[in-house]
RNA sequence: GGGCCAGUGGCGGAACUGGUAGACGCGCAGCACUCAAAAUGCUGUUCCUUCGGGAGUGUGAGUUCGAUUCUCACCUGGCCCACCA
């Protein structure tokens, strides 16, 4: 009598086993290739939920196969430690962030565990560590000395009741979360990195990767932004130094009738010094509104003459200078020059504030309406003194060339990228390692007092860092001056920690530097994974922090990340019922139920608890407010973790995004007892099931899907077509005649079979394995090979086509010419039909495929 | 506003380099086993049809002997970023 797949028992035994021989944890090995696969740690929110089961059983399917193909391969994990969730929860429970924090750690770690995954938890790290970040603040001090950090004014959101800055999320409706003030505009010194100092590196990388999708990659290039342009200088008379503007259309510059200045330029302080009371109330409301760029974007164009011309560089005229809220004084110089004529928002400003629209180009193709909107595209100057009659490019060139010469301007490349704002007035991160004098110099710490230890017993309140004013942490003795000095409170966006703890995974309890030479022997990493919102942000930050680490000596690779795979998101269905006044109710899956018809279409679906229809909704991102989430714990008790990880992985393609079914996720779970029932039959020396299929087909059929399998894997990184070819195999084997050669063929393929699940269900192959005898533990078993001379055929199936259309199949030799083959389709009975006499035409062959017929 | 991606049966998806559209799974229907049910195994399942065949991959055009695949325009949905000059 064979035992049954019990799911719980087959997981805790290959769990407990591969804890007692610490199966994944690895060294540093010459004499075999290293694989480093990574996926995107996680922040400890305190739960798993469905995305991250799917990135990390993403990454574990891939370590695992690559580990079977021979590599020493590298899986670590770690946490994402600091944030904002962990201040809002202790601001809601009082407790320190740290304690949230480590609980949910232990938690989550439990969680992944359950899931089979190869990790080495010897690697384990957590970002709020000391003995973490103190490296990353010591790589700051280095970007202190060589001039890639710099302090600069920002804008922030300020909240005048809790006296605290608020991150975008905290402002709801231009008010704070908590106090519900109005939130304020306002201006304070900050930290900023010179990443636009990299941009050309950070784009031009871009080309060394071809392991990564080109649809990121095509992000990334957009994100950066390269533009060339000319910076084009206007004298202003009330001013001594000239307006700077960027332009990447020079070739307008004669169309020019007037400027625009962000609110914040220093021009417009200078304008309001002359008392213009509605000028002073329009910047006023422009500063007092929230830094959130969308908000802004939602506001209608507005903008106040500031009462100052500038003179127009070539012809010498006046143009009146105007203050208007949608110039942003972060990109570029914070001026623009405005060409209502060929520039659609300037055109719309114009409108508005009756400014002249003078038209410079005469486009190359089209009608073009200037009362319809601005023409925006290129074409042949006119109305250009000098420069009419030629084209906008020529023009660039020789307006450019004009403006250098008389010193009024010069080309120059612009980045849509800008430098990187990374202080943060929050509490729970990484402390930035500076020091302020008492003359207000800024000492960065000395890398021989580093750690800047972050006290971990505070708790906040939502009025601001606790850090302000708690005097064990700020008073301290300058290192420089030996003089009383004040600690910088503010802590590192959290970007910085995500940005090279990759790399610090290489080097695991290493506490004299920041990495060693283990760094190179496993970087760069080979498989990246994780989602694909983070394809530009901390894709290009980590990118940057390499080439950083280079640059100070730590790494020899120019890129962190070989192959990037992104993953899609985990969606849902959703049901709801919507009242009068378009109120969504939301009902959770297991109140709902479905009424189809005999075909298996719905009809409609009812709620269990009152009878009466609800609507079945769209595919949502799982959320509790849409009562659509599915708890991976609950998914792994009920069908294993096995099924959850195969489900996962077969219901769509990894970049994909995937739509959750508890269906699904028993066809997965009945797929692995077929399985489990397969193994067990072999083991008994008997046939699964019933049927003539031969030995013969049954293993070329084998060998047929472990070379599709291992393409599928390797190449194209299809996992859930690799799945489908198993589920095929596995349907044919039920089919073979155990008698003679079956017995064996079976064996062979049960084996294989077993090999080729593994990464996915790591659990019952483990089982399995040792049920079929084998002795060397199936994690080290190497990956079956297809044995290519079972798989020439003599004869080949063809299809004929007449004029395209399919008409028949033929068998005909492998080997056959155009003629015999002609002969062959011709002979059919139903391609005679719709030959029907009718002249040949021509005759195409596609080899081993088909042949198509034209009359 | 910009960028990126995706639209294929009742559903998730397959078709890799332009060559048999719908693999595999779910759902549904039927059969076997059973006193019965569950489980399991097997069979069928794009739509229409006068049973010859016809139509069909978001819509409309184009290239081709041949288009889910390439080109153009449009429609719909999703994601990221956003007044980026």
């Amino acid at each position: 009598m064979s035992q049954s797949y019990d799911p719980a028992a087959v997981e805790s035994a290959a769990q407990s086993y591969w804890e007692e021989q610490a199966t994944f944890s690895v060294q540093e090995d010459d004499t075999r290739e290293k694989f480093y696969c990574l996926s995107m740690f996680p922040y400890p929110s305190g739960h798993l939920h469905m995305g991250h089961v799917r990135n990390y059983t993403l990454g574990d399917v891939i370590s695992r196969f690559k580990r079977k193909r021979g590599f020493n391969v590298l899986q670590p994990m770690g946490w994402d430690a600091f944030g904002l969730p962990a201040e809002n929860a202790a601001i809601q429970n009082k407790v320190p962030p740290a304690d949230w924090t480590y609980a949910n750690i232990d938690h989550m770690r439990q969680q992944l565990q359950g899931l089979g995954l190869a990790y080495d938890w010897q690697r384990e790290l957590a970002t709020c560590k000391p003995d973490y970040y103190r490296w990353e603040q010591w790589l700051f001090t280095q970007m202190v000395e060589r001039g890639l950090a710099y302090r600069k004014t920002a804008v922030v959101n300020w909240d005048p009741v809790d006296q605290t800055v608020l991150a975008n999320e905290q402002v709801v409706d231009g008010r704070g979360w908590r106090s519900g003030a109005l939130v304020e505009r306002r201006e304070i010194e900050q930290w900023f990195i010179r990443i636009t100092d990299y941009a050309d590196e950070l784009l031009d990388g871009l080309e060394q990767l071809p392991g990564w999708p080109d649809a990121v990659k095509t992000m990334q290039r957009n994100w950066i932004g390269r533009s060339v342009g000319v910076e084009v200088q206007f004298t202003v008379d009330a001013a001594e130094q000239p307006l700077t503007v960027f332009t990447t259309r020079p070739d307008t510059l004669m169309g020019v009738t007037y400027l625009a200045v962000a609110p914040e330029h220093p021009l417009v302080d200078q304008a309001m010094a002359q008392g213009d009371e509605a000028l002073r109330e329009f910047v006023q409301s422009c500063r007092s509104s929230t830094v959130s760029e969308a908000v802004i974007e939602a506001q209608e164009k507005a903008g106040h003459a500031l009462g100052i011309d500038a003179i127009h560089p070539i012809t010498g005229e006046r143009v009146p200078v105007w203050v208007a809220n949608f110039v942003l004084m972060s990109y570029g110089t914070g001026a623009v020059m405005s060409v209502p004529a060929h520039d659609q928002r300037d055109w719309e400003f114009a409108r508005a504030y009756g400014l002249p629209i003078k038209p410079v180009i005469d486009p190359a193709q089209g009608e073009a309406d200037l009362d319809a909107g601005a023409i925006t595209d290129k074409g042949t100057l006119i109305d250009s003194g000098p420069y009419t009659g030629l084209t906008s490019e020529a023009a660039f060139e020789r307006i450019a060339d004009a403006l250098e010469k008389d010193g009024k301007g010069r080309r120059r490349i612009n980045f849509r990228l800008r430098d990187w704002g990374v202080s943060r007035q929050r509490y729970w991160g990484c402390p930035i390692p500076v020091i302020r004098e008492a003359d207000g110099a800024l000492t960065p710490v000395p890398a021989e007092d580093l750690p800047v230890v972050l006290p971990e017993d505070l708790a906040p309140d939502g009025s601001g860092s606790p850090l302000k004013g708690h005097a064990p942490f700020t008073e301290v003795v300058s290192p420089k001056t030996g003089q009383p000095a004040q600690r910088e409170t503010d802590t590192f966006d959290t970007f910085f920690e995500s940005s090279w703890y990759y790399a610090r995974f290489c080097c695991p309890g290493l506490d004299t530097a920041m990495l060693d030479e283990r760094a190179n022997h496993w970087l760069p990493v080979d498989q990246y994974i994780g989602g694909v919102e983070h394809a530009t942000m901390h894709l290009i930050y980590s990118r940057f922090f390499h080439k950083v680490m280079r640059d100070v000596g730590l790494v020899d690779s120019d890129e962190p990340f070989k192959r990037y795979l992104p993953q899609g998101m985990v969606l849902a269905e959703c049901f709801y019922r919507e009242s009068a006044d378009g109120k969504k109710t939301y009902f959770a899956p297991d109140e709902v139920e479905i009424e189809r018809d005999d075909k298996g279409r719905v009809i409609r679906a009812v709620a269990t608890t009152d009878g009466a229809p609800v609507s079945v909704g769209a595919l949502e991102k799982m959320s509790k407010s849409k009562r659509n989430g599915v708890d991976p714990q609950s998914a792994i008790q009920q069908a294993g973790a096995d099924a959850v990880r195969l489900f996962m992985m077969f219901a769509a393609p990894p970049d994909q995004t995937l739509v959750w079914s508890d269906a699904g996720l028993e066809g997965a779970s009945r797929f692995l007892g077929r399985y489990w029932r397969l193994v067990q039959a072999v083991v008994e020396g008997q046939a699964p099931g019933q049927g003539q299929v031969a030995a013969d087909e049954a293993r070329r059929k084998l060998h047929e899907t472990i070379g599709k399998v291992t393409d599928d894997m390797d190449r194209r990184q299809s996992f859930n077509t690799a799945i489908a070819a198993m589920m095929e195999l596995t349907n044919l084997l039920y089919k073979v005649d155990a008698n003679g050669e079956g017995a064996a063929v079976l064996r062979e393929a049960a084996l294989a079979l077993t090999q080729m699940l593994n990464p996915f269900a790591p659990h019952i192959t483990h089982v399995c394995w040792q049920m079929l005898g084998e002795t060397t533990p199936i994690e080290d078993a190497t990956w079956p090979e297809a044995d290519e001379s079972l798989l020439v055929a003599d004869s080949v199936t063809l299809t004929v086509q007449v004029n395209g259309k399919m008409r028949a199949r033929i068998e005909a030799p492998a080997d056959a010419d155009e003629a015999q083959l002609q002969a062959i389709a011709l002979a059919d009975e139903n391609v005679a039909r719709f030959v029907d006499g009718k002249p040949l035409r021509r005759f195409i062959v596609v080899p081993g495929k088909l042949v198509n017929i034209v009359v």
